[in-house]
DNA sequence: CCGCTAATGCGACGTCAGTTGCATTAAGAT
DNA sequence: ATCTTAATGCAACTGACGTCGCATTAGCGG
């Protein structure tokens, strides 16, 4: 058991640093956005040193991947609301809020991904983890009998959402709530299409 | 008419210049994609100098933006199937080319748009263009009766189009031509089924 | 052909993100 | 309490990006 930490030092000046930093992360990042979050600030407003900051998290991209990290909810599940439509539409409000909050940290991270690999990776580790977690959505609606067997969870999912997605991160136009839940219902609708014509 | 250009000198040079910088822009993008896109690497290569690259584009950017004018296609209309459906797939091909393509501008002035605003701003009237050109298939399907006439058009469009941007952009999970066609009659269907709910 | 001047070429400079070698501090083990 | 050594602090360095002032070239009008 000692072995387990062999080499490293987790200890509570490290730990102290790392929430400090990631303290700084944030608060820099609500009040300059993504653009004006630089090493540099994040290093002075945390009171640790520049070199610091590049040794343990190398990039700015870096930074927001552990922050991303630190907030990250293994115990999420979508909600289940009893039928397809409410299902999504649960699951389209989340991104929606995720999508337009202020600060918002997807945004941030959105953009990182394009610039640096991991930031890239670690998001679609990301999405890849929730898209896998929301495909139950999916499987009871399959239970219930609204759908076929053999609709694709990620492609129902990402009709869903996708469009959401596009249109404020992408197309940058500004949406109501309301368009969000036109999507999720557009995606059940068209799903539910499919049967109806596989069935004709 | 001589007043059209009263203190600017289009000339010769200065065209060959542009040109030539373009194609640099255009050969370094296919070598080393967006993040090796260098305006060094466009001066060398172009045989122009630094400074001058600097002077007219400002940033990679400017580059690109300027790419993406010089190649723009202003007769752009959407192909005419006779249907919805086949327009949406139409549509969709289109978009699944220009994002599949190797290199693909596309994918380079959306990474750029994400670091500066004038790519930001190029891309969003590109789409804004697009988006407003492709409306005439909403409509021709509101003529021939297969969309009740309340129809938004642009919300047809995002749905259609936005799952495929979502895939393969943000989501970076390749995707056989054929799930593109899927996307655009999962739209048609939705927005047929919208007619029918709403009629019902 | 000649003069004007916009556009380009050219070198030097300033700035800043990121790196490196060494000194210092403090966590964890004895 | 003491020792060992990660982790951090610190300062100087590197190099790339972008800018500036001035010299040179080449459109374009006469």
């Amino acid at each position: 058991m000692a072995d387990a930490e062999p080499a490293t030092r987790p200890g509570g000046r490290t730990a102290r640093v790392r929430a400090d930093v990631l303290a700084a992360v944030e608060a820099e990042l609500t009040e300059h956005g993504y653009d004006g979050l630089t090493i540099d600030g994040v290093a002075v407003r945390s009171g640790v040193h520049r070199t610091t900051v590049y040794r343990r998290w190398k990039t700015v991209a870096g930074l927001l991947v552990d922050l991303l990290n630190a907030g990250r909810d293994d115990t999420w599940v979508p909600a289940d609301t009893g039928s397809l439509e409410g299902d999504l539409i649960a699951l389209n409000r989340e991104v929606y809020e995720a999508l337009t909050a202020n600060p918002s940290i997807t945004q941030a991270v959105i953009a990182a991904s394009f610039r640096t690999p991991e930031a890239a990776e670690a998001l679609t580790e990301f999405w890849t983890d929730r898209y896998s977690r929301s495909a139950v959505v999916v499987q009871r609606a399959i239970d219930r009998g609204e759908l076929p067997a053999a609709t694709d969870p990620h492609q129902l999912l990402v009709t869903a959402t996708g469009p959401i997605y596009h249109q404020l991160v992408l197309l940058r136009r500004p949406m109501p709530p309301a368009t969000a839940d036109h999507y999720a219902r557009a995606a059940a609708v068209a799903a539910r299409g499919g049967l109806r014509s596989e069935h004709a």
